[in-house]
DNA sequence: ACGGAAGGAAAGCCAACACTTACGGTAAGT
DNA sequence: ACTTACCGTAAGTGTTGGCTTTCCTTCCGT
C-alpha cells in the first residue's frame, strides 16, 4: 500500500545515493552527508522521505541516529512489480489464445 | 543501467495508472486517455517517458500505436532492488560478526 | 484524390520539490 | 553547569516536470 511512496522516494538520485550508502553500511547522518555533495539538512530531509516510505529504520544512539535498511518497503515494491508483471503475462496469454482461436475458427 | 529512468517513470501516479492499464490489456493511446482524467497529449508524453525507460514496447498498427509491457525495464529494476537488499544483508552479517567478535574478546 | 481519425511535437503555465541558510533542542564530555 | 557535537525543523528560493492548447504529420476509407 506504500509502494507509491517508495517509488517516489527512489526516483531521486541523491536519495538513491543515500540508500546505497546505507545498504553497504548503516551510518549516522553526518557521515552520510560528508560523502555527498549536498548539505547535511538536505540529507536529513531525504532520510525523512525514505523513512516515511518504509525503506529505512532509525536507531537512536546517544546523539547519533543510525539509519538502516527496512525490508518493509522492499517487500511492497517487489510485490507491486510482480503483480504488474503477472498481469502482463496473463494479458499476453489471453492475446495468444484469442489469436489461436481465430486461426482455429478459419480452419 | 536504466533502472534510474524506470524509477523516475514509475514515480508518477498517472504513469502508474497508464502502465497498470497496459499490463492488463495492451491498448492504443486514445483508449488509454479515454479512461484517464488527463488529455491525450499528456498520455503521449507519459508513454514517451515510459518507453525511454525500457518499460514499454510500441507496435505500429496502421495509424494506431499499440503499447505493450517490455520486460527489459523490469529486469533492470528487480536487479537493482536485489542488489540493494543483498548489500544490506551482507552489511547486517558483518555487523553481527563484529558484535560476536567483541563478546568473544571480552570472554 | 480527399476528408477524417489517430497520435506525436512545440510552447507556455503553474505547482511540486530539492537545496540552502538559520535556528532550536538534546545528549555526551569536562 | 558549560561547552561542543549531532541532528531535526522552518522559511525562502530556483528549477524541474506535468498538464494544457495548438499545430502538424501520417494513414485508412470512400
Amino acid at each position: 500500500m506504500t509502494y507509491d511512496k517508495a517509488l517516489i522516494a527512489l526516483a531521486d538520485p541523491t536519495r538513491r545515493a543515500i540508500i546505497e550508502r546505507i545498504a553497504k553500511s548503516p551510518s549516522p547522518v553526518g557521515q552520510i552527508a560528508a560523502t555527498l555533495p549536498v548539505s547535511r539538512p538536505a540529507v536529513s530531509q531525504h532520510l525523512k522521505v525514505l523513512s516515511d516510505a518504509g525503506l529505512l529504520h532509525v536507531e537512536q544512539r546517544g546523539t547519533r541516529r543510525i539509519y538502516t535498511l527496512d525490508p518493509k518497503g522492499w517487500w511492497a515494491l517487489r510485490a507491486y512489480l510482480d503483480t504488474l508483471w503477472t498481469d502482463a503475462l496473463a494479458a499476453f496469454a489471453d492475446a495468444a489464445n484469442i489469436e489461436a482461436s481465430k486461426t482455429t475458427d478459419t480452419s
